[in-house]
DNA sequence: CATAAAAATGGACGATCGTCCATTTTTACC
DNA sequence: GGTAAAAATGGACGATCGTCCATTTTTATG
């Protein structure tokens, strides 16, 4: 099996048991101000926040009228939920596109995703503020926790395979634990990482970052991740 | 110089530049119903989140009349601010508790901080969801950026003096640099582990939670640190 | 107890919220 | 090009938002 057909097996198990279905039902002649109303939506909430975009704030900006919003989505909550689905879905497509690219062993699938999530492509003030504002409004939402969720597990369920991939290789008898816990240790430091980026990302030093990340990893697995992988970053 | 008073020193440090007034300027008699107002607001940000907890939700929560809010704090927003500024102090109160107690070595007190924030005491879901609402509302009440930030930069300079002083035992050239790096990678292992917690409570293990971030802290810094550091987390 | 200051009440206010619908415009098809 | 369906308009609607203030109640002080 090549690399790249590997890699595209993988993500597809990884999306199979996640539940959310990513199709569009909706046809051409309605897309045109149905997507306009879902990227004023994305606009407003990264502008100035779910909590100040209003109706009235989302129509001004798609340029349409009062009632596009009840005729495409029956109300202003399905327009979010719209909203974090197409964010979801963009969040995937940059993913899957550095997943694809890499060498299907776990520790480049692992390295791929950390240069994707640290990278100018992955991390953005766009993608870090609609996430966060997304993520805070579950509460108000819970038709949104899905989408978290569904991130939480793709990512979880690619790095703990990838690791267990990588102690199955070290024949460490504590392999799958270690492998939980790694894929657990990278995740969170990549949340936070995304927490600081989103609160200052004038100050954000994405290689740094990237080398902080790759330090760590490297001191628990030193054959397989050494602190050149951070130097793929800029290229 | 006593371990207490040395510990007791190094908070009051990394509080001086933090800019923020902490004292609360009401006499007694004014507190009762400013403070049941601080209280309904904390309480529906945590419940319902801060997209609906609007005027009317709050004086229904505290008991307290329409006109209560405008007299003590002129308006929604300066409450949300004191608010916020009440959760913050009660995050620092844990903390420096917590600080306090232990032993003033980098070591002890990078443990301390752990543990504090792993603890019962210190990851709650109330303090998790108020923490994350009011990071998430910085764009829609800008006064709330300090309280983020100051938390933040007191958690950098109390790690980042931690490690130094570690990484000046081992005589490492590139100290200065590593102790950095290694503050930022374990601050964002515990943002990371704040969102774990806040979105899956319930599946969230403290244990190992603690377990997972020494690990990482024993690989990179073996004598200062090992597993045995998130035993202490059950006491 | 009288009296002035402070605290507290609760309704009125205009603004804005999200929803809905009567109407008009556009599209698709025979 | 006539006609029916679909798309789009924009204003009306009641509800709720946060603010403010005339009024009442409580507290403090002589």
């Amino acid at each position: 099996m090549s690399t790249a057909l590997y890699a595209i097996t993988l993500i597809k198990v990884y999306f199979q048991d996640t539940g959310v279905d990513t199709s569009v039902q909706t046809n051409p002649s309605r897309r045109d101000n149905r997507q306009s109303l879902i990227d004023a939506t994305i606009a407003s909430i990264v502008e100035i926040g779910l909590i100040r975009t209003s109706v009235s704030e989302i129509i001004a900006r798609a340029g349409v009228s009062r009632g596009m919003i009840h005729l495409h989505f029956q109300g202003k909550e399905n327009l979010i939920v719209a909203a974090a689905e197409a964010a979801a879905d963009d969040y995937y497509d940059t993913l899957k596109a550095h997943l694809v690219k890499a060498r299907p062993e776990g520790q480049f699938q692992i390295e791929a995703m950390i240069l994707c999530d640290l990278g100018p492509t992955g991390l953005t003030e766009e993608k870090t503020r609609i996430w966060h504002e997304l993520r805070g409004a579950v509460r108000a939402y819970p038709a949104l926790h899905i989408f978290s969720d569904t991130r939480d597990r793709f990512l979880q369920n690619m790095t703990v395979d990838s690791f267990s991939d990588i102690f199955r290789q070290t024949g460490c008898p504590e392999g799958a634990e270690q492998a939980r816990d790694m894929s657990i240790a990278i995740l969170t430091m990549m949340e936070g990482m995304w927490s600081d980026f989103m609160l200052h990302p004038e100050n954000f030093d994405r290689a740094r970052a990237a080398q902080i990340v790759f330090r760590v990893l490297a001191s628990v697995l030193p054959g397989y991740f050494d602190l050149n992988g951070a130097r793929d970053y800029t290229r």
